[in-house]
DNA sequence: TAGCTTTGGCTATAGGTCGTAGCTGAAGGA
DNA sequence: TCCTTCAGCTACGACCTATAGCCAAAGCTA
């Protein structure tokens, strides 16, 4: 067996990086999102503060990185919700509970992607990727909903999407600012997302 | 003509304070909220950083006063709108446009309001007073509402009042992170705003 | 096994921030 | 006219991001 470890310094390499962005994670959950510092990560890692741009080139990298594993996660959660469910209504419904309960198990990655909390910080088209492949899930679920009968068709249309898109963004963002630390069953806004289908189908009602 | 300027030194003050509020809201427009610097202030002021500390204690105060102030308008804008308009429906879509015509055109500072992006930073209770009384009118008309036979009682009930909240929350905050420089008229959320009243209005149709 | 290359750590340093301490001259009130 | 208050200043400490350059060890390759 030759190859059988593919590069087993890139393989530590990831270890580090990876434990990295959960100190990052773990600082940014007390010290705010934006007060992240690189230093303080370091010394918990144990090594020096100049040490750590071995592994990231900026601060800004890191956030990237972040965002990137939060909107991976963050879509796998819907997509697996709305796979689990009938296509339409339901399925929206399904990965509107499971976006929720993810970004209030989550809070912090929440604030970085939902929010624009810190200064320069812009995503990078790669880590931004699983935000529109969402999009594209929606989408398509509206559709199948309008197919099922269940919506207008201009449910589909771009700002029936955009008023998908704020519905759940408002109790979203609601929770995190108000109640930050409640979970899904307890928060005051969270417990609205079941209603927010209703909701949708009341502003594009099926025609007949 | 004893004390009919009162304190010339006090006044000159203010007015300094004030312009440091300009320029930091200037600051904060292009280094992001949580990305204000007081160094630059006082440099682009005329003085040298620490002396800026005679007008505000800390970072955070100089947030503090112009949360209070953006709030104030904010209050401002909306109750007038809601009072020129029939009490009830037509008074919170008033208020809603009014609100979101004031973020879009104050979209800094709306950041600073409605989301939370400066790490240590809380907002004081007399700052935060504003929020109160708006949140007080916007229950008032709700009621009127109710009493109107434009929607049914539960819409008064803490969970109506959490869903309307989220509503405005959701398109507004969708705007700001999206498209920040667009206008009331050209955003493509915002353009859903005089939809919002008739839609709370399906999720709390009247009885009868 | 021997040697070379990559790398992950280090120190030193530059330039930036917030905030405090303490001085001083001038403006304004008594 | 005197005296107090105050708004500026310099100097400083502690912290941050980020770069430059050194060095030893780990690991790949011949």
């Amino acid at each position: 067996m030759t190859s059988a470890t593919p590069d087993r310094r890139a393989l530590r390499r990831e270890q580090t990086r990876a434990e990295i962005l959960d100190l990052a994670l773990d600082e940014m959950a007390t010290a705010g999102v934006a007060g992240l510092s690189l230093s303080t990560v370091a010394r918990r890692l144990g090594i020096r503060p100049p040490s750590l741009y071995k592994y990231f080139p900026s601060r800004h990298a890191v956030y990237d990185a972040l965002f990137a594993r939060g909107n991976r996660d963050y879509l796998a959660a819907a997509r697996a919700a709305a796979g689990g469910a009938e296509p339409g209504l339901a399925a929206i419904g399904a990965a509107f509970e499971a976006g929720a309960r993810w970004v209030v198990a989550n809070p912090t990655l929440g604030q970085l992607m939902f929010w624009r909390p810190v200064p320069g910080y812009v995503p990078s088209a790669a880590a931004y990727a699983p935000a529109v492949a969402l999009g594209e899930l929606m989408t398509a679920q509206v559709r199948a909903a309008v197919d099922r009968g269940e919506l207008h068709p201009d449910a589909a249309a771009p700002a029936g999407l955009d008023l998908l898109r704020s519905l759940i963004t408002g109790v979203v963002s609601q929770q995190l600012a108000n109640e930050p630390d409640a979970t899904y069953e307890t928060g005051r806004f969270t417990r609205l997302v079941p209603r927010l289908p209703a909701l949708f189908a009341a502003a594009y009602p099926p025609t007949g």
